[in-house]
DNA sequence: AGCACGCCGACT
DNA sequence: GTCGGCGTGCTC
């Protein structure tokens, strides 16, 4: 039998199956989905199994070494997602095929070194990673002597937890009366005919030893089982009492769980409407049916009460994939999932390759959110991912928010998508929203970030005994150091932006490739003294509150203070507890927008965004102030929002004050129509990357040429230009952008000339769903 | 992507 | 004469 597999190479010219001869020995076991270990050339690696057949038209045909599965890893679904991956984000197969696999299920290389030569003998049989570069060195030395041999090894990630079931076999075998601990676990076996060594090894004080001579003895067997490891040990399932929705929640509810449905939903609802109900509503239909359920969230709002809610709702039969669990634990849920023993799973973008295999129903709850577009290779979206795995299974997809992209309400206009609205919202109206023209603070002589009303509502709320959450557009709070005297600002030596400086540890840092260094004391090109940080950090931003109110307890996030792993949550679970008065950060605060004691949310640069050259910059903010505004007060007490903007009478900052989707949405369209935008035009981004600018610049324009054949009335080719981000880890860049209507031949034209393009040195790479366009 | 093989410049 | 630079080609 052979076997066809794609190899573990993200490299154009080995993006295709390899034919491998199945041993004897497995004939039957190997089956497509599986990973196997195969050589490749000098080399070992982990392939993927996507076919089996009797013959092959080649002679040379190597073996599989090894088997690394006993049930396939992918399903048959799953394999043919990974081909939809590849031709659609054009990607290598290999690249779509892990990214869909937990870390544990991946593999590390390594080289074995074997050797007979008695001088090296303390290298025997070790691996070559565990030496230091320079001892490495002299081993590659050695082995191009023919000192040692070099073994290429492949490691798998996984470790799962295991338990050791130990069994009475035969209790007659004679034991000396002194072996007390033999006698004590014997004695214990023939009570209990069997046991798990973690029980017994401190019940009766035991050592592994004493387990393996009775083993030895005959007297009983061991056998390693695998053990879940179960993070939410501790959540179990409540009583359900079914909530009163209201008509527009029925109505949702109704059409999604329609007999047979297998449209995509748009549940368009504001904050507080109870769109979770519909979801929890929804699945529980599915699930009632005896089919699964997918929930995608931002990995942002997968937070612990959002777990605790889906287990108490669901009980065991949930699995929740996100970054806070570790390598084994995500292993853990990935193969309970695998193992069918569960039917709901939630997660973050990844957990939308879950391998379920009868699913009923997918939501991506917060659909807007950009964390659903991956941005490496495969650069996949969520959304497609979830609409082809819906068509597979036959079942429908929710997109819910109270912001939809532009794209996906278009859709819902048109008729692609059915358009399901929440009006209604619990508790009433939404929370006040009040627009401070800053322009008038600055006027009235306040030339600090917060104005006048901003500061009497924090004072009130820490009178009142309630919170304030303050949030710091990201952009604009980065300090930069520059010359007074020549005016140089410090630039990373290895990308196109300047250093950002961190007051914490008095260094610069290059957010782009991780450059960092010491402030220094004078100018590098001048000499000068007068060289200082400018811009105001958060940290600067800290002080100052302080400094305007004094009996404020302000828990600043950012990114020096939660730099450590648990930060964040200590922060956040501090700010809860209400250690703090204030919380102020930058968008990584949203979490703590749902605590019931915060009633009033501040925007101290809600403008910050529009000034981005990026034609959804204007989205961008609307999102954010309707996000933010929607949330305060959310508990028993009243809310209020206040946004701080240079551009009060701007139509976001107008529509977003009146939460008024729709009058956005028109005055947006007729802008991105205008501007040859999407939704009215797809774009596919191309960029150009290599060592010296003149060579990436040639390679740009080449292909810019190449696709102006395709130039039509449907079909525009921008650039080439400098990315914005003009050089990056010392690699210059060049964009390239085509618009386009959804043409098939676009992506095959791209394809074409990645297939074409491969210089050594000069890398292209191609989006062709792009949110970010640095 | 690695890794080997191979063909030219500057070292013992 | 040899070490090592990286250009080229191959991997079932
Ligand atoms: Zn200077
Ligand atoms: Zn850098």
């Amino acid at each position: 039998m052979i076997a066809e597999v794609i190899v573990d190479v993200a490299a154009a010219t080995v993006d295709r199956p390899f034919d491998y001869e199945v041993p004897e020995l497995w004939q039957n076991l190997v089956v497509p989905g599986m990973r196997v270990e195969v050589p490749f050339g000098p080399r070992a690696l982990l392939g993927i199994v996507v076919a089996t057949k009797e013959e092959s038209d080649l002679t040379r045909i190597k073996p599989i070494v090894r088997v690394l599965d006993e049930v396939p890893t992918y399903t048959e679904e799953l394999l043919e997602l990974s081909s939809y991956l590849s031709e659609t984000t054009l990607c290598y197969q290999a690249t779509a095929l892990l990214a869909m696999l937990p870390a544990a299920l991946k593999v590390s290389y390594d080289k074995l070194i074997l050797t007979e030569t008695a001088r090296f003998s303390h290298w025997n049989r070790k691996k070559i990673s565990q030496f230091p570069s320079e001892v490495q060195q002299e081993i590659l030395l050695a082995a191009r002597q023919g000192e040692v041999e070099l073994q290429p090894v492949i490691k798998e990630k996984k470790t799962t937890k295991t338990d050791k079931r130990i069994r009475l076999l035969d209790p007659s075998v004679p034991l000396s009366s002194q072996a007390t601990k033999q006698v004590l676990l014997r004695d214990y076996l023939i009570e209990q005919k069997e046991t798990m060594w973690s029980q017994v090894m401190h019940e009766l004080d035991l050592t592994l030893s004493i387990v393996h001579t009775l083993e030895r003895k005959g007297v009983l067997s061991v056998e390693t089982v695998d053990i879940n490891r179960n993070p939410y040990e501790h959540l179990t399932q409540d009583i359900f009492t079914p909530a009163r929705l209201t008509d527009d929640q029925q109505a949702a509810v109704d059409a999604i769980t329609a007999p047979d449905e297998t449209a995509t939903f748009l549940l368009h609802g504001v904050t507080g409407s109870g769109k979770t109900e519909v979801y929890l509503e929804s699945i529980h239909a599915m699930l009632e049916r005896g089919r699964q359920a997918i929930l995608l969230v931002p990995e942002i709002s997968l937070t612990p009460m959002m777990v605790k809610r889906f287990k108490r709702r669901f009980g065991e039969r949930v699995a929740v994939l996100h970054s806070g669990l570790s390598l084994g634990e995500k292993y853990d849920e990935w193969r309970k999932i695998a193992q069918g023993e569960v039917d709901v799973v939630v997660g973050a973008r990844s957990a939308v390759f879950a391998p379920l295999t009868n699913v009923g129903i997918i939501i991506l709850d917060e659909e807007h959110e950009t964390t659903y577009k991956q941005e490496e290779n495969p650069k996949y979206h969520t959304r497609d991912v979830a609409t082809w795995r819906a068509a597979f299974h036959h079942c429908p997809v929710v997109l819910g928010s109270a912001t939809p992209i532009l794209e996906t309400y278009a859709r819902s206009q048109k008729g692609v998508y059915q358009y399901l609205p929440l009006k209604e919202r619990f508790g009433g109206e939404l929370p006040p929203v009040d627009i401070i023209d800053m322009r008038k603070e600055l006027e009235r002589g306040n030339r600090t970030p917060f104005s006048l009303p901003l500061i009497e509502g924090i004072k009130q709320r820490i009178e009142r005994g309630e919170q304030t959450v303050l949030l710091l557009n990201r952009r604009g709070y980065t300090t930069f150091v520059l010359c007074r005297d020549c005016g140089e600002t410090l630039q990373c030596p290895h990308c196109a932006v300047n250093l950002t400086y961190h007051q914490q540890a008095d260094r610069l840092k290059c957010h782009y490739c991780g450059f960092e260094a010491a402030m220094p004391k004078e100018c590098p090109s001048c000499s000068s003294k007068k060289i200082r940080q400018f811009g105001t950090g958060t940290q600067k931003i800290e002080e100052e509150l302080a400094h305007l109110i004094p009996e404020a307890k302000i828990i600043r996030m950012d990114q020096d203070t939660t730099s450590r792993k648990g930060a964040h949550e200590k922060l956040l679970n501090a700010f809860e507890r209400r250690e703090g008065n204030i919380l102020l950060g930058t968008q990584m605060i949203a979490k703590g927008l749902d605590f019931p004691n915060v009633t009033l949310v501040g925007v101290i640069a809600a403008d910050a965004t529009l000034g981005i050259p990026d034609f959804r910059a204007s989205e961008r903010t609307f999102q954010l102030i309707t996000q933010v505004s929607g949330r305060a007060g959310r508990g028993e007490l009243a809310g209020q929002s206040i946004i701080q903007t240079y551009n009060p009478e701007h139509y976001v900052i107008q529509t977003a004050k009146q939460h008024d989707y729709e009058t956005f949405y028109n005055r947006e369209m007729q802008l991105r129509k205008l501007g040859g935008h999407p939704p009215f035009w797809f774009l596919g981004l191309i960029t150009i990357s290599a060592a010296h600018p003149l060579e990436a610049q040639a390679e740009a324009e080449a292909i810019a040429a190449q696709l102006r054949h395709l130039e039509s009335d449907d079909l525009v080719v921008n650039g080439p230009l400098d990315a914005p981000l003009a050089r990056l880890k010392n690699m210059y860049r060049q964009q390239v952008i085509i618009k386009h209507k959804g043409q098939e031949e676009v992506r095959e034209a791209l394809r074409a000339m990645l297939a074409l393009r491969i210089k050594q040195k000069i890398q292209v790479t191609v989006d062709l769903n792009p949110f970010v366009f640095m």
